[in-house]
DNA sequence: TTGACTTATATGTCTAGACATATAATCGTA
DNA sequence: TACGATTATATGTCTAGACATATAAGTCAA
């Protein structure tokens, strides 16, 4: 009675246990500074060795995703640097990460056969049903990103039926579709008229375009534009090097 | 006896190999390739157990010092593994990969004391010299980035008398001094009057801009300003997830 | 109430083993 | 010589303990 008496062909034990709370905290479940099993707990649930808890910790302590301090128990980090925008994909989670009141606005919501305009931007070929969406976040009772996107429901079928307007699609996306690659481009742009009265800001101000698209191997899930205030939003990324 | 049976009160042992090893990799004297030695050859040096040595192994290879292969061994990595967003390390190589005609033109250069705006810049304390660079980057004879930096002497001394009217700073840090961290904080901005000159587009046109300090341990190398015309560049970032 | 002392506890580090697994190297054969 | 099978070996993961240590929390006296 080791570790892989069951069927499953999983990842070892200790990267199963990291990956449940990765996914825990990125998915804003556990938000920063909640405190997150003690290794004497995890070691109960998981019915292994403290050893195999302590390294899942200790990895996710060195990616600065949590902290770790003595007698008190280990706690989900505020993510400083990390890029909200390119680690973690869900903005509400980015948006109570800083500590602000995160609000949430459903503009359009759309169920149709995907138009060639579509599956171009999908980058599918087959014709089938997407969902469109188009929706705001804000900080603070501030405009933060609108957000105009795309869902493929060959990959997803159950979006057909979510209710986005109380959840935003993001979060949504992330509890119940894993993704497995993500692409993003940046780029700027200066606000038009509909933009300018959408972020509420002067037409001509700078803002920041994200486009993403995400795949669970090689399906197309979604595809998504986001766009921030440039002047008030910044991307900070931070990477290690040799 | 068990660990601290020596004087000093080191750090705890798994560390100091950690740090004896990542000093060699830093300093060049094991440059990327080398094989660094078996974990049973450091058990024997250091004289713990091989949870130990592993312990720091694995740190090394999760910061991506070092790349690890069963049955070969443990060798130091290549420093070119860049999460994509960090191609724009060498603007050169992103031209040049492109099929485009690299160009380049040092606008100005100057070395001087660090004044208190540099020293605020560069996130250091103490006073030193510097190198403040003003330059541009072509493709195809049409203007592709502007870039301002400040390299700190004191962390790169060689740089006093490297020839940056030839070769662009950001390639020549690229290949004298490793770096172990950097932080790029991307935002929009719309074209100044000397934006606008400098990347021949039109004032009020919106750019791309990324701010970009790099690291080696505590150190500060250097701190860069690149400004992109926001609607003919895009940042592309590649990510995996789960 | 406040400050000093004590205690309980969660993490930090370490050991001396074990078996699993990918793969470089070797050997044998067509 | 080329290729397929075998073997040796370094890393990957795990266990069931141990003692160290920082510190939150509780205790008690001024």
């Amino acid at each position: 009675m080791s570790l892989a008496t069951d069927g499953a062909d999983q990842p070892t034990l200790y990267k199963r246990i990291r990956a449940d709370i990765e996914k825990r905290i990125l998915t804003g479940e556990w938000p920063p500074g909640h405190r997150i099993p003690f290794e004497h707990e995890l070691v109960a649930r998981y019915g292994c060795s403290r050893m195999t808890v302590n390294k899942a910790l200790s990895e996710l302590a060195q990616a600065d995703l949590i902290e770790r301090r003595r007698r008190a128990g280990s706690f989900v980090r505020r993510p400083q640097h990390q890029s909200a925008v390119l680690k973690i994909a869900d903005i509400r989670a980015e948006i109570t990460a800083l500590g602000r009141a995160y609000g949430y606005e459903l503009i359009h919501r759309k169920l149709r056969m995907a138009t060639a305009a579509d599956r171009d931007r999908l980058g599918v070929k087959k014709a089938g049903k997407v969902v469109a969406i188009a929706c705001r976040h804000s900080a603070d009772n501030v405009p933060f990103a609108v957000e105009d996107r795309l869902i493929d429901l060959s990959s997803v079928p159950n979006a057909a039926t979510a209710d986005f307007s109380r959840e935003p699609p993001g979060s949504w996306l992330l509890h119940h579709v894993p993704w497995t690659e993500a692409e993003h481009t940046i780029s700027a742009i200066v606000a038009d008229d509909r933009a300018a009265q959408a972020l509420d800001i002067a037409v001509g101000a700078p803002c920041l375009v994200i486009d993403r698209y995400t795949w669970r191997s090689t399906r197309t899930i979604t595809a998504v534009r986001l766009l921030y205030p440039g002047d008030s939003h910044r991307l900070v990324a931070r990477f290690k090097g040799g």
